[in-house]
DNA sequence: TTTAGCACTTGAAATGCCTGAGTGCTAACT
DNA sequence: AGTTAGCACTCAGGCATTTCAAGTGCTAAA
């Protein structure tokens, strides 16, 4: 209340931003509100308690601190952390010993696009001591590129289905012997037929065509289409998976009771969590640098008191998926941050130059 | 102490038999302590409560029940419920509203055994309010049946590998552009050479006959045999997926605290429980029926407390996964039984008849 | 403007008491 | 001999009370 800013942010002193960082630094390693009096033992502070107290509450005032009761220490706020990510934070140097586990771990896994993210999340998990989660977003127009048909034995093939460069495929059995001629026809039709159509574009008529085309083995058309349709509307959801659950556990105070059962829902219906990477910027035009919701800044309410950190991961340039961790709101973001940077991008590397090199 | 058993398990007399079943599922639908005030009300019981107690303390020496301190009531022992469900239980039966519940959901997905499973166990975990798992079984000799190449574009192809009926697929890229008649060799080559080899029987001088053979473009060889090794390797691994993890929430009494983190780790971990699966008759032959493991029964030491419920799932005689639930000791035996059995036994028929129709 | 000192607040932990449920045992009852 | 009623005993859980320490805001002095 005196003269100088009383709740109008405008900018703050070098002195409490000092302060301001200490206090977060101190609560996101010690997980307690903190006080006046610890921090005179800060060597970047050399003021006494009773000032540190002063502009405590001032920054309270100006809503980046809040205090859990009269006698407790001071705790950031939200937007205490949102300033603080956004300015205060030193970024931090991974070590030599934790890039060379990134690069080793990820370097074994030259396999697809899954398997890759299996091990990314398990490393992010492992390295930072938070939940990992990596998503594959749901595709806006799932089309197949290629079809392909493989005979199993003579009642029964597998049909193989080129989605965006991922494969899927789907087995197909008939009561009667299907000739070989007649799968290698049907082949063909689908080629011709369906490349390039989502799910809501093959309609009846275009069956009906394709049967016509099928001649007498049009038996074969209808359990294949719509097995097609099945597949890629099964397709479009997106993917979400997780890795470190249980150390949700490390945060009592946060996950306890009621809470860790709420997330835990959250993780289990996916749905959600999916949402959340669909409708930030990933679908649209996106800078792929790593992107931070604190708290009531994420879209879905289970997840105040939480952090997101993710990045995107990219292929081609185009967006495929993401890599991130999950934790309480007092996570060590310097160390995360680092680490989910570094990771998405090793990830995004390894698919990228799969395109240039064979080995 | 008496003349009577005196902790020599014999045989239990038919007051007792119904002494112990009331108490075990008292205990089951209340848990807490029953007392033998409490059971005075349960109609089949017709003494008073100090014959009761009389009766409890000698179900106590024969190790039926326990007594968690001087001044609380009985809790069954493993044993106890081991003796329920072996000769006490009644068998629940399912209602018609239950029954066209399983029987409808599991009609949709009528795609991949995959999908299939992940339906069974949402369903298992929504209608028995335990968290639920399936399990495909580690497999002993993993070979490729067949093998097919899939050209993308001139300089990528995608592997695609019948394995045991499961297709697994893998993209190889090249530095230099690959003709199609290379590649259509390649697959002949690998169809006369690698199928109904494990990973382990591919060898060396195997591979450079292979090279031989392919002449000019033995280039190819080295990176597609590589490639299929891993992805032979990578399958040989069980898989073990889970629903309704949160509902172990539900009884905060039995995994609360340490408890519940062990319990995250062993599904993170899945190793440990995809060993139950294997180490027992999965493996062997085995009746098929539904199996329970209860407390200290399991081999898992986290799993004390618990209670394993599963039942196999065949494919034409032969085992192809399982499907369970995993709950506190004190579960709802009748109806998780129950549950199980009628949902492996829908899971099985629902792959088997896939053999026979085509629709 | 900073600092020292002091009175005040308040949650957490420790303590002690009480209650009620449930037992084991003995003695009476059938 | 088996069953029941009665009684003394035990113990966990709840409740109120106290104590403690940390931390604050404010005032007055430097």
């Amino acid at each position: 209340m005196g003269s100088e800013n009383s709740g109008s942010k405008r900018e703050l002193s070098e002195r409490k931003k000092q302060i301001l960082k200490a206090i977060i630094e101190a609560h996101i390693e010690l997980g307690e509100p903190v006080g006046s009096k610890y921090l005179t033992s800060n060597k970047h502070i050399a003021c006494s308690s009773a000032t540190i107290r002063n502009e405590m509450a001032e920054l309270e005032n100006m809503g980046y601190l809040e205090q859990p009761h009269t006698s407790a220490g001071r705790v950031p706020s939200e937007a205490g952390y949102r300033l603080y990510v956004d300015s205060l934070i030193d970024s931090y140097r991974l070590t030599e010993r934790e890039i060379e586990e990134l690069r080793t771990s990820l370097r074994k896994k030259q396999a697809e696009l899954d398997s890759i993210l299996d091990t990314a999340i398990r490393l992010a998990s492992s390295m930072t001591d938070y939940t990992a989660l990596a998503a594959k977003p749901r595709k806006v127009r799932v089309t197949v590129s290629h079809f392909e048909i493989i005979r199993t034995d003579e009642r029964s093939m597998i049909l193989v289905l080129l989605i965006g460069g991922i494969v899927k495929t789907r087995a197909i059995r008939s009561r009667v012997p299907i000739g070989d001629e007649a799968s290698g026809r049907l082949e063909a039709i689908l080629n011709k037929k369906l490349t390039g159509l989502t799910a809501a574009e093959i309609t009846m008529p275009l069956m009906m065509e394709m049967e016509r085309e099928m001649g007498a083995d049009e038996y074969l058309v209808e359990p294949v289409v719509k097995g097609i349709c099945e597949t890629i509307s099964a397709f479009d959801g997106g993917e979400l998976r997780f890795d470190g659950i249980d150390r949700l556990l490390s945060y009592p105070e946060v996950y306890g009771g009621e809470r860790l059962r709420d997330m835990l829902t959250l993780f289990e219906r996916k749905q959600d969590l999916l949402d959340v990477f669909s409708e930030t910027e990933m679908q649209t035009g996106d800078d792929g640098s790593v992107k931070i919701y604190i708290g009531r800044e994420n879209l879905v309410k289970t997840m105040d008191n939480s952090t997101l950190v993710y990045k995107p991961i990219k292929r081609g340039g185009i967006l495929v998926g993401a890599i991130g961790v999950i934790g309480p709101t007092r996570m060590n973001y310097s160390r995360v941050i680092a680490m989910i940077d570094h990771l998405s991008s090793g990830v995004s590397n390894l698919i990228e130059e799969g395109d240039e090199r064979s080995d």
